[in-house]
DNA sequence: ACTGTTACCTGATTGC
DNA sequence: TGCAATCAGGTAACAG
């Protein structure tokens, strides 16, 4: 389930179970993925020490003491499962199939060892290798907008992207040049929380509403951040999953529900979903106009 | 330049 | 119960 804030969590249970310790194999078990896996990712990764972590976006990076950063992007299916090597293979059943890369640290007196297992079924993923010193210019970061949580992501900075832009305002923050690491489910519960409805063309959304809007995108995203953090032991759950955790939405996936912030019928029908560019939107249409 | 659609894949769920 | 249709959290490559 990976928007920014389970990206966040991937990464952090990743930085616990990985950061400066040493990568004594790396296994490929099949590489088409969204794009290859490039040559050499093995030879790379085997006997380099990781060195630190990053998240940029929905995309982790993987510092390594040879100057190469590993770039992975789960996609809509991708899974981090870890586990102690002395426990054997991290996944079982038809996870087995899809765990496209396996990393595995050397124990020490202090550490048991751990094999991470990639497992992406729909393979939209992807993992690439980039120089640490460049790792900005990757063309797949290159073009990214900012952090959403970052102060460089202000009623400014989103205003000058709405601006002039007749496209509905849940498109707008969907594209990753306006504000990067937003997904189906965070935009639809930061416009609900600022009463806008995704049905807006962005260039009508106020200067009042723009800065309730930056207000809930940071504050829907750092609750979840929390709830991952605060939910999950080390990040990593007892089967090993790295990210997971309860959600609260408020309209995602609650077609038909009656609304929180509405007395009901007859003056609210509840939630709605309709469709804007292929994908599912969830509103509440008195709530959001 | 901008906007919307399509395609990439597999698995879970829904509907007949 | 079985099988087909629909849908899924992402994003790049298109077409207009």
């Amino acid at each position: 389930m990976p928007e920014l804030p389970e990206v966040e969590t991937v990464m952090r249970g990743l930085r616990a179970r990985l950061e400066g310790r040493v990568l004594a194999r790396a296994r490929i078990n099949r590489p088409d993925m969204r794009w290859p896996f490039p040559p050499g990712l093995a030879q790379t990764l085997t006997g380099a020490r990781v060195t630190s972590f990053r998240r940029r976006a929905k995309y982790i990076l993987m510092r390594l003491d040879g100057g190469d950063s590993v770039l992975i992007h789960l996609g809509m299916s991708g899974r981090m499962l870890i586990g102690p090597v002395s426990n054997g293979p991290v996944s079982n059943g038809p996870d087995m199939l899809h765990e496209h890369m396996t990393l595995e640290t050397s124990p020490s007196a202090d550490d048991p060892g751990w094999r991470v297992g990639f497992i992406d079924p729909r393979r939209f993923g992807s993992v690439d290798l980039v120089p640490t010193a460049g790792e900005d210019s990757h063309r797949l970061l290159a073009d990214l907008g900012p952090e959403p949580l970052d102060a460089g992501f202000s009623a400014a900075t989103l205003s000058a992207a709405l601006d002039g832009r007749r496209t509905p305002v849940k498109a707008a923050l969907l594209d990753q040049r306006n504000v990067a690491g937003l997904g189906n489910i965070y935009v639809c519960e930061a416009l609900f929380r600022a009463g806008i409805s995704p049905e807006r063309p962005a260039h009508a959304v106020s200067a009042a509403e723009t800065k309730k809007l930056v207000k809930a995108i940071k504050a829907v995203l750092g609750e979840a951040i929390a709830a991952g953090g605060s939910s999950l032991r080390d990040y990593v759950q007892p089967d090993g999953e790295l990210g997971y955790f309860q959600h609260a939405w408020k309209v995602y996936g609650r077609a038909g529900e009656p609304c929180e912030n509405c007395p009901g019928p007859p003056l609210c029908a509840g939630i709605q979903r309709i469709v804007q560019s292929g994908r599912s939107s969830f509103y509440c249409p008195r709530v959001q106009q």
